[in-house]
DNA sequence: TTACGGTAGATGCAAACGCATGAACTTCGA
DNA sequence: TCGAAGTTCATGCGTTTGCATCTACCGTAA
């Protein structure tokens, strides 16, 4: 008998989970993170990456942080010197954040590093074909995750 | 011109933080964590998969915690009565541990309800190839994690 | 047997986190 | 225009985490 799709999701589901903290767990053994521990490298290279002021909340998407630990772990980069944080002059509530000189060449110093093991551990295992599926498999499901809608009205097969 | 493997393989693994991150944000905003949190029930997950009794170290494999969180993790979830720990017969530095009748029952309680949770999640969004392929590269991705070898010697195009 | 290196968990302590809440500002309807 | 509701970020506080270290035990070899 086949697998019910709600059994096969929670199957792959399970999958990922498991892929993701073996991985984490082997970067996370790499000795590349005594300049910026890895959440913080999470930080550096969502702002790198966006190249323009970002809003608190908007970092706050990537990084699976409560607001308040990214309120604060914002505010020890920018002590650190290496996260600007100024006042949003359009939103008198928020902030504008970016990387400074130093952050950014920190995350580029520690990101060049972590690629050289993440190319390591992901593309001696996977084929060219897999890792684009991932890629494209990985979108899919960032893509849709509006934080619980209730608009599905069909009756699913609970496992 | 094409994508180098590292390149891509980076790529790959980015696009499996955001899903990942993405969809433990919209599980964790669900409401059904009353009960145990989603870290507990992790525990209790692997515990409830395993059948049999498991040691400490193990249950570390699958679980994102460095030792001593883990170590007093089960501690608390002992406390609740929802784990058992025995010291191990064969193995005197080494625990022994299991879910008590009602921490398998409150793992299949919310087990239960997360599954929904997930089958919505993902199999909203993904085909069956899509799932069955996800699950084949998660379990390719996790196999060959042992932390660090440097057993590599072809050079690699570094990104 | 006994010493020695290695492994499994536990513990002290400072750092970081999440929850609840607060303060400042924006937005929108009456 | 004004007040209520919503949004953005900060702060107080108790809980949890990680790092370093410790204790207890195992395995091996002299």
């Amino acid at each position: 008998m086949t697998r019910s799709r709600s059994r096969l999701a929670n199957d792959s589901w399970e999958s990922l989970l498991t892929a993701h903290a073996a991985l984490m767990k082997r970067f996370a053994a790499e000795p590349i993170w005594g300049e910026v521990s890895m959440r913080e490298y999470d930080v550096l290279y969502t702002l790198a990456k966006h190249e323009g002021p970002i809003r608190l909340f908007e970092l706050g998407r990537g990084v699976l942080l409560s607001q308040p630990a990214l309120s604060r772990l914002v505010e020890r980069l920018a002590e650190r010197g290496l996260v600007e944080r100024t006042p949003d002059p359009e939103d008198g509530r928020g902030l504008r954040l970016g990387l400074t000189a130093a952050g950014r060449e920190a995350q580029r110093r520690v990101g060049g590093r972590h690629a050289v093991d993440v190319a390591r551990a992901v593309a001696d295992v996977l084929t060219d074909e897999e890792m684009r599926q991932l890629e494209s498999i990985g979108r899919k499901l960032a893509g849709a995750q509006a934080p619980a809608q209730t608009r599905t009205t069909s009756k699913e097969a609970v496992l």
